[in-house]
DNA sequence: CTGAAAGCGCTAACAA
DNA sequence: TTGTTAGCGCTTTCAG
């Protein structure tokens, strides 16, 4: 009853008298399969239940070569998307009888790759690897250990992927912010003050170049034209968001028409920004996010946010996981948040 | 140069001409204390590099009895206080070259102590526990399996635990929201829509309990009085809260005064709320939140939060891991973010 | 300065 | 239906 000490299965053993390997197999669920009969194996349990006897994985990992860890590695946990993803993915992990490890790298690159291989030290038996920064040398790396692994949100050619329709996203949310432009004051044509701007992300990403052509291909159908400058991709640093704001302010003289924020991290940069500026300024300007906060919903400005399926997101990559040895990439569409007109607004 | 195969501390003995005991040394850094030459540490060490080799720290593990793996259990991420925490804590892990294992267990007490034997059971080498259901009983657990543990935000009588001075700030908190007070209509008097609320938490947990002292302990000095009637500890649940808020409505015929939101999934609650009432009936409506999140700085309803130190927090934690078997309970001040006069007000 | 050998706690053939 | 045995890959005395 007092379960000071540590217990082994020969402690258990000795104790029920029988052999080892009975108790291992009574105490792992194989009993059945190896014949052992019922009154054994429960007469076992319920005598390691007494002891408060619990397994070493470290010696069970050793021996089968696995470990019951499932790593999932992501650039932040202070962000809701990836919050979102680490809540999923902890409920899925826990339903398989895995255990979760989610390890934040901060978008550095060689933080990720040497958090790959310390989860593969552990013999963590898969590995998810979202927002990845390298994707493709954490799959080579993860293919020479013969390391299941699945990428999601940024997807990688090499292996199993699974992300959000981004260009579709993107297209929407653009459409949403047209619509919500305010009419049009020809003083303003020429000054690009007239113009939407998307900020944010990293062109060479592969979730940020869909987004951008998802951007581009509204703005087109609109406006029969996207102009470079309306796109910057300045990365996901808010110290560097906030310049490229301002710098974009002072530049057109004023706000522009639009904006699209390409990641939650600008998304707040520009809240910051605008929270600081005269209200009148900020009138009939259109503001949209990809990726949902909820907060977003409860400001004062409306703004339309597209949200990524976190719960489906994760479900797939599993499902890809179970798959043999695919190189599919999956395609999860978005839900698209529109703002909606609400009692709190400008005109109120 | 081919990692294909997964290498062993005998491969490379076998290659480098040394034993396995050798290789070990060189391997694991305690090459000097085993007065190994220094030509053939290195030696080994380029070998393994080359070899692509990496430790199994499962075998390790079983053998020093220890894992290098760190728990934190926590009840949610998708909560920016927690989520901090879980960034500090992963910082500080690593920083020790310890690997970080987060787990939400969604604020049920028989999931955390699941999630704690099941973290035992890979022979974590210390468990952070923050915002603990049950302190008591996972202190039990883990003093019975010598488990050095230490608790953050929710205390334990029985263990290690650092926490927010809770009640210093909600003192604070409330004094803020108290100053922030539109000027008093006699019309209300007696309505209860003259006095603040406050709203969310669980009476029974300590960390809430501190707070509610503070927060009593301002009413009682600047009004001399404060009715139980004000404080609704309703728990954490949104809907939960999200009924009580209307509720609260429902029962004044109005807005209160001011409320005092006692947790961060409250306080979305709250802003969910205020979203949907027309503007007038907001305007001089006092709000504060205890927890911190950036987005209650960019809403145009200006909002006092408390922010705990996190990052402070999560160090003073370890430090007391590393004292022998202390009991002692350390306070960390938090820190007061009052809401600035802003451009974007109500009357802006 | 280095190697041999034992054993961490468990599982899985293989015997019985 | 159950026990015996041989490791999984590593660290660590203890001998040399």
């Amino acid at each position: 009853m007092k379960p000071t000490q540590k217990h082994t299965i020969y402690d258990i053993a000795t104790r029920s008298g029988a052999s080892a390997s009975t108790v291992s197999a009574a105490l792992n669920g194989t009993w059945k399969a190896r014949r052992i009969k019922e009154a054994t194996a429960l007469r076992i349990i319920a005598l390691a239940r007494e002891m408060g006897y619990s397994v070493n994985l470290q010696a069970r990992g050793l021996r089968t070569a696995r470990s019951g860890l499932v790593g999932l590695i992501l650039p932040e946990h202070n962000n809701r998307f990836f919050s979102d993803l680490s809540q999923s993915f902890t409920l899925e992990a826990r339903a398989r009888g895995q255990c979760p490890v989610i390890i934040a790298t901060a978008r550095n690159p060689e933080e990720e790759l040497s958090t790959v291989r310390d989860l593969m030290a552990y013999s963590i038996d898969a590995l998810f690897v979202a927002g990845a920064a390298d994707p493709q040398h954490i799959s080579k790396i993860c293919r020479a250990a013969q390391l299941p692994h699945v990428f999601i949100d940024q997807p990688c050619p090499d292996a199993p992927s699974v992300i959000t329709d981004n260009e579709t996203g993107a297209r929407q949310l653009t459409e949403a912010i047209i619509d919500t432009l305010a009419p049009h004051s020809p003083a303003l044509e020429g000054t690009g003050r007239e113009k939407i701007y998307l900020l944010g992300g990293d062109a060479r990403l592969h979730a940020s170049s869909r987004r951008i052509a998802g951007f581009r291909a509204a703005m087109i159908a609109h406006f029969g034209r996207c102009d470079d400058d309306q796109v910057i991709a300045c990365g996901y640093e808010p110290q560097t968001a906030q310049a490229e704001i301002r710098a974009l302010h002072a530049r057109l003289g004023g706000m522009p028409a639009g904006l699209f924020a390409n990641s939650l991290n600008v998304f707040e940069e520009v809240l910051r920004f605008l929270s600081r500026r005269p209200e009148p300024e900020l009138r009939g300007f259109s503001l949209g996010c990809f990726d949902y906060e909820p907060y977003g919903e409860l400001l004062r400005l409306p703004v339309h946010m597209v949200r990524q399926r976190h719960r489906e997101l994760v479900r797939r990559a599993w499902e890809l996981l179970e798959e043999p040895g695919s190189t599919e990439l999956v395609t999860v569409p978005p839900e698209l948040c529109l703002a909606r007109p609400r009692v709190l607004r400008y005109e109120g």
